[in-house]
DNA sequence: TGCATATATGAGCAATCATTCATATAAGGA
DNA sequence: TCCTTATATGAATGATTGCTCATATATGCA
């Protein structure tokens, strides 16, 4: 089986037996499941998301430019624990970094983690 | 510093020393941090989506409802795997499972989770 | 009842992760 | 240059996680 991009229906998969139109139904299914790479890139942006001292600090960012300290204030863990995860935000390209003076002031570097973050919290709020 | 709930800025954290109208832009972000059940609910979809299997699963079943022999061609797990991953989802509510004979037929319990996936893949789209 | 298909579950395990501690680098002011 | 504030990084670690294997339950049919 092609490990890379779509599989093919039935005759690519080693599922059960069914038969007739469940062929229909299920090449209906995996027609909507992205390739590998859109696979890769959504889980990783969902992973950002997925803990919580992140999530603080993604929400905070949504309305402007902050510094560490800034962000520190965001959360509830050490400095070094904010630091960590910046690198990591930003070695996802999610936030970008300029200097100004001692501080380094971080923001969003794409608007799709805001419009995530919203409607995660309407379903949030039931 | 009270764990549940906002923070209430500068007086409640013990962050650096920076001062003057920092102390506004700091409130102003510490105001779009949403309360801790919030950021709970809206971490946990997020993982949900945050792992391969999963994001095939449930983009799978955002076009309509499926038996697990089904998913099971959706992903290129073992059986076992996506019934622990089905219950996982079941758990967290975001699929609803009806039983009809011998198949268990699973549907997306949430419509905020196809916006979801739908947002996260223009992302990846660039 | 016996057998096949379909699904669920428990145990165990390797891998990943988020954190802290200690320390390093960077920049500004005395 | 020395000191202070601000930020970054490496190592170590406890916790979580996603998987497979083996097995159990469920439903339908002969």
């Amino acid at each position: 089986m092609a490990k890379d991009g779509k599989r093919e229906g039935r005759a690519g998969c080693g599922c059960g037996e069914h038969l007739g139109d469940d062929l229909e139904r299920i090449n209906n299914a995996l027609s909507a499941i992205p390739g590998d790479e859109l696979i890769f890139s959504a889980t990783e942006i969902f992973s950002a998301l997925a803990d919580s001292t992140r999530f603080r600090i993604l929400s905070a960012l949504s309305v402007g430019e902050l510094c560490v300290s800034d962000l520190l204030c965001a959360t509830d863990v050490t400095q070094s624990a904010v630091s960590h995860q910046l690198r990591f935000l930003r070695d996802k390209k999610l936030v970008r970094v300029r200097r100004d003076g001692q501080r380094a002031l971080y923001s969003l570097a794409d608007n799709h983690v805001k419009l995530l973050i919203d409607v995660a919290l309407e379903h949030a709020a039931e």
